[in-house]
DNA sequence: CTTTATAGTTTCATAATACGAAACACAGTT
DNA sequence: AACTGTGTTTCGTATTATGAAACTATAAAG
């Protein structure tokens, strides 16, 4: 491979990642057809490939219908990179907590690759579904978790997330405008949390706040989140106060010293 | 690569998967030289399927220290393949009514290669700490879901099992002789249930029985779990019941007609 | 019942890739 | 200053993974 093109990428390898991640995304299975086609890769490839992810317990076939799905294995490794995630050990007892006073869901995420992954959820009991889920990725620019991180990056990163990421619209509250992004964004910094006004599910609102490493820095975000007929407005204010207090717990657990 | 040597494994891909799967094991990282010395490889061949697998998000750096740790892609394939498994979801009210009747932890458990893997688990308000976690392992002959489980294997099946498995001791209680374990699942069998008195972890009991699916193949248990101190022998039988009245409802759930 | 089409699986020649040896860069230790 | 160990890069080539072709099995169509 020319050094040049791929920046030494193991082609094999990035194959089987790109099968898993087409598994992922089809819960009643694929064959290798399917797999061949929607990947562009040979069926005798991507049949060697399966192969050696069947064998290693990463996929598996599903017996009544023979099509082809991720294996157990991947839960295995996904929990255990869950559960040796220190900030979701470290927060979870103040996330429990923030839930039983608000009775709305809490969400903990922490930035990767630019966006935002929900690592911990305490569910409330009313029982509106949330879309969000834990391992599940979301944008930075449409979500409060997101924004809460993202007031706290030098204009100029926000700058190039935009350029590179675009600001695609979700809902009719998205904003899709630098300049009103960055000048909401100057808010969130100012008020100390963000909120997410159905800018990224209609009828969804999020109170969000950041959360600080030892070293000051910005790492992760926690909110509550819940339907507009219960989360009104008015009642902003009173949640962001319980959400920041929350967050600053949290922030002190990983060694904050404001 | 000779056909007969391998049995048609790709290479590069066995040893990523080999790389995570040691990652998955140490919770602070580890770094090129480190895996190179335990999965015998180069150092520069460690380095490339490293770079990888940092590309796809599988795996990443520790800032602070340098050290590679799976990534939060491994976290978003293992909850998607959690959330898809469809006994889980249809399962999960039981489960949650079973803990409340009972108050101890509830699990749900899958077959996959011979062993059980925890796939689903309500916890008590109980505070003792069980060692079971979702995603994680456990072997058929020394567990109440195992047992469950086995007890409905075919005898030479489950002599194949124990011949190319052993049983090895966990504690005193364990089960180490073929005819006693043949003999306790022809009981286990007869009664519906299985007790797990101690046998994978001292000081811990657990009852659990079998769920079937629409076909009538027992495909998974679900059981309830307790320090000895709180499950007495005594209440094993009133315990068992309500399990396996659970677990009918569960299977009835996945389409069983007894 | 026969034929056709499609998907899955296997085989094999070879081009391309992944490998490992060697070298380099860097940081920590002596 | 010299040495050691780890991480990273380069390069020649042996080995691997690839894809084309063929085979097998199953379902659908005529």
């Amino acid at each position: 491979m020319g050094v040049g093109q791929r920046g030494n990428i193991v082609q094999s390898l990035d194959r089987a990642l790109s099968i898993l991640e087409e598994l992922s995304r089809h819960d009643s299975g694929l064959g290798v057809t399917d797999i061949s086609s929607v990947l562009g890769l040979h069926k005798s490839t991507v049949y060697r490939l399966l192969h050696t992810l069947m064998i290693r317990g990463y996929v598996e076939k599903i017996v009544s219908t023979e099509k082809y799905r991720l294996g157990l294995k991947i839960i295995e490794l996904g929990q255990k990179r869950l559960e040796s995630t220190e900030i979701r050990s470290e927060a979870r007892h103040y996330l429990v907590k923030l839930m039983e006073e608000t009775n709305e869901t809490v969400h903990l995420c922490v930035l990767d690759n630019r966006e935002v992954v929900y690592i911990d959820k305490v569910e409330s009991s009313n029982t509106v579904r949330m879309y969000s889920r834990i391992g599940r990725r979301a944008p930075l620019y449409c979500t409060g978790v997101g924004k809460a991180i993202l007031a706290f990056w030098p204009e100029e990163e926000i700058k190039k997330y935009v350029k590179e990421k675009g600001l695609s619209r979700k809902t009719d509250n998205t904003i899709t405008e630098l300049n009103q992004l960055l000048k909401h964004l100057e808010e969130v910094r100012q008020k100390g949390y963000a909120v997410d006004n159905e800018e990224h599910d209609p009828g969804i609102r999020c109170v969000a706040a950041p959360v600080q490493d030892y070293t000051g820095n910005v790492v992760a975000s926690i909110s509550v989140s819940g339907p507009t007929t219960r989360i009104a407005e008015d009642q902003v204010k009173l949640l962001a106060a319980k959400v920041k207090k929350c967050a600053l717990n949290i922030s002190k657990q990983l060694g904050y010293n404001p």
